[in-house]
DNA sequence: CACGTCACG
DNA sequence: ACGTACGTGACGTGT
């Protein structure tokens, strides 16, 4: 059989390049991908180009044969391959043989012994070869049949050259035969090929192209036109260089199948391709290869009538659908797809009619307030799987194995998939028992935050627009003041600028390094702040800077045409359960500072209203004492004293009364970092005493609250068999780093599973009481409203005179919203801005 | 678009 | 030997 094309690829090198090439990435069970994703481009792209009748991806197997004795040697003493990458190798192989290429590993040889007798075989039998590899070992295999796609990276971008006899010619100078050649003289470091001592890539080349061979220059070596010099060195080396040759040749004679008809391309099994690569979450490739979702369901319309609308209509752009109970989609992002408009809102209005929806809150924002939500597929992807990006109906529908026969971007498919997605989401909650919180918490809460989103929150535009202004003045006389200092203008908002102004010309000393140049953040330059002036000015530049770009400017571009800000709640962001606020962010208004705090005279309250704000104290510290079960810090909350000081105290081993501010400091310090998940380096960098010290300082509180300790140890544990956390409304947070072979990401994960457990529960606790206290205000305050959530604190904007119940609401609510094994505490106060407001 | 920096809990 | 506390979002610079 002549005319086939056989694509033959390095298996090892290409992986390897795919590997180190991505990012890491993994699926939600924590198994790697990324050098398969990237393999799997790369060979897409191969096919394209090259289409050719059949792939063989050859493999190195262990157990070296003479040839590569050095080889191994060589590699024995070099860093093992990863356990990332390893493991990624029979996934790989598997998702090869299914799409229907052969793989081929043989013991004793090398893939380019592979690639080496299965160009020769192609040869021979009058086929084509092309080779991909990253090894330039392979360019010997070229020939008028076999040509080598070398895959290599310039200026950080990855290229692929292909190399002819032609191309090798003008390139080396040289033909393929004589690239072994010229390896015995250069020899290859990377193959542990020693070569001639003290020949290097230009006399070898020289050499060879001059006489060719090895033979040729060792025969006549005494008549021969070579330097007194590079003769000897070569005499020298004469074993070796024939030794060179003879691991540098490549073998052609490997035992595997010559018959090229038995690599050509075979049929795909989609189904095992289906499985696999759903289980490993390769969605876009599998998008690309149009490979449907495994184990499909396909979906006929037998029972319910046939709604069909456009999958585009609710995968990205305007996300929303709403169907009845039916599962028909009665409204689809922009589309009606079965009803006006008019009846839509009937229909949604008739809180009897039980609706489950796509995101519920852009829905509310979209056609006013309705109830009678049932379930909103958004949230539920959300509490499945807090980590992932992207809740599109296309993404779940790949990940739940949802499709029908007719899943493509643009074509129509059955409605029903909407409805197949709430089953099996419904039924992962219940399997992993989330549904309460969905149902309970955070649909709900969705109403809520659409509440505050669409009520705002007044500011004060010509006080922001004032403030900006005198910050401009101040900045830029610090700017004059920096330049006259520095001796000369640049950018001070540049930090690479900065770095070198500071670090070169002015050689102040320098700390660390970032990857690109000097570090310059506020921990660096506060070291440095009381003896040059110049750095002193930088601090105060880089502050007012700040407040003048992120918080006049930002806030008086979102004010709306009501004079209201009105932020976006994300609820599906955070991977603990918070929510967060963008567009602008109203979750990080300045307060440390006197100059930040000014911002927030500027959040007010309407005429004849007034503001509350109600925060918890110590939350996060107390639902660490009820979830450990620590009797001695459940103890210190019971008391009703300082924690902090009662801390120190215990720690230091000294009275409550003789705790003096620095230790009381340095003790929030620790209970901060515990809550974390703490390490003595960075302790002892936040508090500025000897890690030694900081490691005493962690020692005595674990002594001290034992029960702190050993929740520490026991979660960890936990998390390693369950392979999650839970909070203590079982939201989960699943954690594949706890796997790692890494171990910086493993103690990461570690740090995780303290922390999420402890800062999710805390965000459970407020989105509780943010629905009670709404609740209240609707019944018993109805001029009342929610403005904002900060974490661990609530704002209602109410009417003059009603500030005390509104106050009152808050605490009452926000302390019952759960019961733990520590009194909540909350404090309350009004003001007419948020600054007195905070109390 | 990645990075450094810095604002918050 | 290595890097170093959890969770976010916005801005300016520079490739």
């Amino acid at each position: 059989m002549k005319d086939l094309k056989i694509l033959a690829i390095d298996g090892n090198s290409i992986i390897n390049r795919a590997f180190y090439g991505i990012r890491l990435l993994s699926n939600r069970d924590g198994v790697h991908t990324n050098a398969i994703y990237g393999f799997i481009n790369i060979l897409l792209k191969l096919i394209e180009a090259e289409s050719p009748d059949g792939v063989a991806v050859a493999f190195d197997l262990k157990a070296p044969t003479f040839r590569h004795k050095m080889y191994k040697e060589y590699k024995a003493g070099r860093r093992p391959m990863p356990e990332e990458l390893a493991e990624q190798f029979p996934l790989l192989k598997e998702w090869l043989t299914l799409y229907g290429f052969v793989c081929i590993e043989k013991e004793g040889y090398e893939a380019d012994d592979i690639l080496g007798t299965l160009s020769y075989a192609a040869e021979n039998s009058g086929n084509e070869c092309v080779i991909a590899t990253g090894d330039r070992d392979s360019l010997q295999l070229i020939s008028d049949k076999t040509r080598v796609l070398l895959a290599s990276t310039k200026a950080g971008s990855p290229e692929l050259k292909n190399y002819t006899i032609e191309k090798l010619k003008e390139d080396y100078g040289l033909t393929p035969r004589e690239m072994i050649e010229l390896k015995s003289l250069m020899g290859d470091s990377s193959d542990n090929i020693p070569g001639v001592a003290g020949v290097g890539p230009k006399t070898a080349t020289e050499l060879i192209q001059k006489y060719d061979n090895i033979d040729y220059i060792y025969e006549n070596i005494d008549t021969l036109d070579i330097k007194e010099n590079l003769k000897n060195k070569l005499i020298s080396s004469k074993e070796s260089a024939f030794l060179s040759r003879t691991l540098g040749t490549i073998n052609r004679s490997v035992p595997i199948s010559t018959d090229i008809e038995n690599y050509k391309k075979t049929a795909p099994d989609i189904n095992g391709l289906s499985l696999l690569m759903t289980r490993l979450e390769l969605f876009s490739l599998m998008k690309r290869l149009d490979i449907p979702a495994a184990k499909e369901e396909v979906i006929n319309d037998t029972k319910t009538p046939s709604v069909k609308y456009q999958l585009s209509d609710v995968s990205s752009i305007d996300k929303t659908a709403i169907l009845d109970i039916y599962g028909n989609i009665i409204v689809s992002g922009n589309n009606v797809i079965k009803t006006d408009e008019e009846n839509i809102i009937k229909i949604l209005k008739d809180e009897n009619i039980k609706k489950r929806v796509y995101d519920y809150k852009s829905l509310l924002h979209k056609y006013g307030e309705f109830s009678g939500v049932v379930f909103d597929l958004t949230l539920a992807a959300y509490v499945c799987d807090p980590a992932a990006k992207d809740y599109s109906v296309e993404k779940l529908s790949l990940k739940y194995s949802v499709s029908n026969d007719s899943f493509e971007e643009g074509e129509l498919i059955n409605a029903v998939l909407f409805s197949v997605l709430c089953d099996k989401l419904t039924k992962e909650l219940e399997d992993t028992k989330q549904l309460n919180l969905l149902l309970n918490i955070e649909v709900p809460l969705a109403k809520v935050l659409y509440q505050m989103e669409d009520y705002g929150f007044l500011v004060d535009r010509e006080g922001i627009k004032n403030e900006g202004e005198e910050l401009s003045s101040r900045i830029s006389e610090l700017e004059k003041e920096i330049h006259l200092l520095a001796g000369e203008q640049f950018n001070i908002n540049s930090p690479k600028q900065l770095g070198e102004i500071l670090f070169v010309k002015l050689k102040l000393p320098a700390g660390k390094k970032t990857k690109t140049g000097y570090s310059t953040n506020a921990d660096i330059l506060e070291n440095l702040r009381f003896d040059y002036p110049i750095v002193d000015s930088i601090l105060k530049y880089r502050q007012l800077a700040k407040l003048k770009s992120t918080y006049c400017d930002g806030l008086l571009a979102a004010i709306s045409e009501d004079g209201r800000i009105h932020t976006t709640f994300n609820q599906t962001e955070t991977r603990t359960g918070r929510i967060s606020s963008l567009e602008p962010n109203l979750q990080n208004i300045p307060v440390k500072t006197d100059e930040g705090k000014k911002l927030r005279e500027f959040f007010v309250a309407k005429e004849g209203y007034t503001l509350c704000d109600a925060d918890y104290s110590q939350i996060e510290l107390r639902v660490l004492a009820s979830i450990a079960d620590d009797k001695i810090m459940i103890d210190a909350f019971e008391r009703g004293a300082d924690i902090h000081t009662i801390t120190a105290s215990e720690v230091f081993g000294i009275p409550e009364d003789m705790v003096l501010p620095i230790m009381r400091s340095r003790a929030k310090a620790v209970n901060f970092g515990i809550v974390y998940g703490i390490g003595a380096f960075s302790l002892s960098k936040d508090i500025g005493v000897t890690r030694a010290e900081a490691d005493r300082y962690i020692k005595g509180y674990l002594d001290t609250y034992k029960g702190v300790a050993s929740y520490m140890d026991d979660v960890i544990k936990k998390a390693k068999e369950d392979g999650f956390v839970t909070t203590l409304f079982g939201r989960r947070r699943y954690l594949p780093e706890l796997k790692e072979k890494n171990g910086m990401l493993r103690a990461f994960g570690e740090r995780v599973a303290r922390n999420a457990p402890i800062q999710g529960t805390a965000a459970d606790i407020i989105k509780i009481a943010m629905i009670k206290v709404n609740d209240r205000l609707k019944k018993e305050l109805p001029s009342a409203h929610l403005i904002l959530q900060v974490h661990d604190e609530l704002i209602v904007e109410c009417k003059t005179g009603d500030e005390k119940t509104a106050c009152a609401i808050l605490e009452e609510e926000m302390t019952n919203a759960a019961k733990l094994k520590v009194k909540l505490l909350v404090e309350a106060h009004s003001g007419d801005n948020w600054l007195i407001a905070k109390g």
